[in-house]
DNA sequence: CCAATGTCAGCATAACTGACATCA
DNA sequence: CTGATGTCAGTTGTGCTGACATTG
C-alpha cells in the first residue's frame, strides 16, 4: 500500500491483496491446507444443512461452472463433501466435513486477527469506517 | 454489494469489481479499446519520457515479467510503443503512442466518473473516507 | 565475471462461455 | 417439453517461476 495518485480500483485491489497475502502467510505459518479467500467464500455462503452448488454460485455472484471448480478443489482436499439430496435426485448437497469446519473456523479466525492487525497500525476507527463505507449497497456501477 | 457478514477481502473484492465492471461497460459504451485495471496501473506508473520495463515492474510491485507481458498487450494494440534507450543499448523505454495518451485521459475521465457516481449513491463523504483509509500505508500483512 | 535487463516458455488459479446429460 | 441442475471441456486474463541471451 504505497500512497500516491492512485485510483480507487488500484486502492481496493491493494488492500485486498494486503489481506490475501496475509491470509496465505498465516496459514502456511500455521501448517493449515492453504485455503484462497474463494474458498473462504464459499464457506461463508453454506447452509449447516447442505447447499446445492448452483445456489451457492447465485449466492457468490458466479457462474455455476466457477463454483463447480471451486467446489471441486474442496472436495478433493477433503474440506467438503457431496451428498445426494434427501429431497431430489437430481442434487447433491454440498456439507463441510469435520475438518472442513475446523479448517474454516480457523481460517475465520486468521482473517479477524489480520483485521485487528490492521486496526494496530491505521487505527480500528479507521477499519470500522473501511467496512461501513464497503458494506452499504453502491448499486449498480452504471451512471444514473 | 450485498451487504451482510462478509469478510473484508469479500467486500474489497466486491468494491473491485465493481469499479472494474462499470469501467468496461463505460469503454464499450463509448467504443474505446478495452483497457484493464492492470493496463490503467501501467500508464500511472509511466514516466513522460519513457520507462523500462523493469522499473515499471518495481513500481508497479510486480515482477519483470508480468510488466513485460502486460506491456506487450499494450503494445500489441498500439497504445504503447518501444524505442531504444539512448543512453544504454541494453535497455528499451517504454513510453505512451498519441493514441495511447488518448486513451489513458479518456479511461482515467472514465474512472473518475465511476468515482462521482459511487458519490452520489453513498456520498462523498464516504468516498473520501474510502479513499482516505485506502491511502494510508497499512504495513507489511503479517503480525507485528 | 557479475549483475541488470529483456524475453521466451511453462505453470497455476480463477473467472468465463459453450455444450450436454439428467430429471422434477 | 421445459427448465433447473451438475458436469465436462475449452478459453481468457493475470500472476508466478525458470531459463537464457545480451550488455554495461
Amino acid at each position: 500500500m504505497d500512497a500516491g495518485r492512485l485510483n480507487m480500483p488500484q486502492l481496493l485491489g491493494g488492500a485486498r491483496r494486503w489481506f490475501d497475502e496475509g491470509l496465505l502467510a498465516a496459514l502456511e505459518a500455521a501448517r493449515i491446507a492453504p485455503v484462497s479467500t474463494v474458498q473462504l467464500h464459499i464457506f461463508t455462503v453454506l447452509d449447516e444443512d447442505g447447499t446445492t452448488v448452483s445456489e451457492l454460485a447465485r449466492r457468490m455472484g458466479v457462474t455455476r461452472q466457477t463454483a463447480h471448480q471451486a467446489v471441486h478443489g474442496l472436495v478433493a482436499t477433503g474440506l467438503l463433501e457431496q451428498v445426494p439430496d434427501p429431497d431430489s435426485a437430481r442434487r447433491k448437497l454440498i456439507r463441510r466435513t469435520a475438518e472442513g469446519r475446523r479448517t474454516h473456523e480457523r481460517a475465520t479466525a486468521l482473517v479477524d486477527e489480520l483485521e485487528r492487525t490492521l486496526a494496530g497500525r491505521i487505527g480500528a476507527e479507521n477499519v470500522e469506517a473501511l467496512r461501513a463505507v464497503l458494506e452499504q449497497p453502491w448499486g449498480p456501477p452504471t451512471p444514473d
